[in-house]
DNA sequence: TTGAAATGTCAAATACTTTTTACATAACAA
DNA sequence: TTGTTATGTAAAAAGTATTTGACATTTCAA
């Protein structure tokens, strides 16, 4: 699933690794999810949400459409 | 996690089986969710909020980030 | 009251997410 | 250039979500 994590991570001037502590998680979850290795936990998506001052609706793009 | 999953639901007349066949998963699957046995995956989420007409950020009550 | 539909639950198997440890490269300032 | 911080990646192990099949209980209309 597409997001905008990087983008509002640079906006917000932190690095992966401080963005990870702040949600915490490791440096290696945030980066895959930036790179769209796999999904985060819902519970992990409202951490960055929260976290980027963000909803996960606003910061995850769903492929999700009936038909 | 909390969410409004049943009382949505139940508002737009669907049984736990027909949710689930609109959002591509079983039964099992909603009813674990529904009595929060645990969390849906991030993309659920989003599937079940479309097919309910609502957001992620509106169905799902992140203690964390009270919404 | 009866029967069907809906819901709750469980166990085993499969799939996905996260951690840990580790190493490589990139970016960047001094 | 040199050193430091940031990022990308990988494999194994642990944790979590989902499916399948099954059975029990509850709900509710006829």
């Amino acid at each position: 699933m597409k997001n905008k994590i990087k983008e509002l991570r640079k906006s917000a001037k932190l690095s992966q690794e401080e963005l990870a502590k702040l949600c915490y998680v490791t440096r290696q979850t945030i980066n895959a999810i930036e790179n769209e290795k796999y999904d985060p936990t819902l519970q992990l998506a409202f951490s960055i949400a929260s976290v980027l001052n963000t909803t996960v609706d606003e910061l995850f793009i769903n492929e999700f459409t009936k038909n």
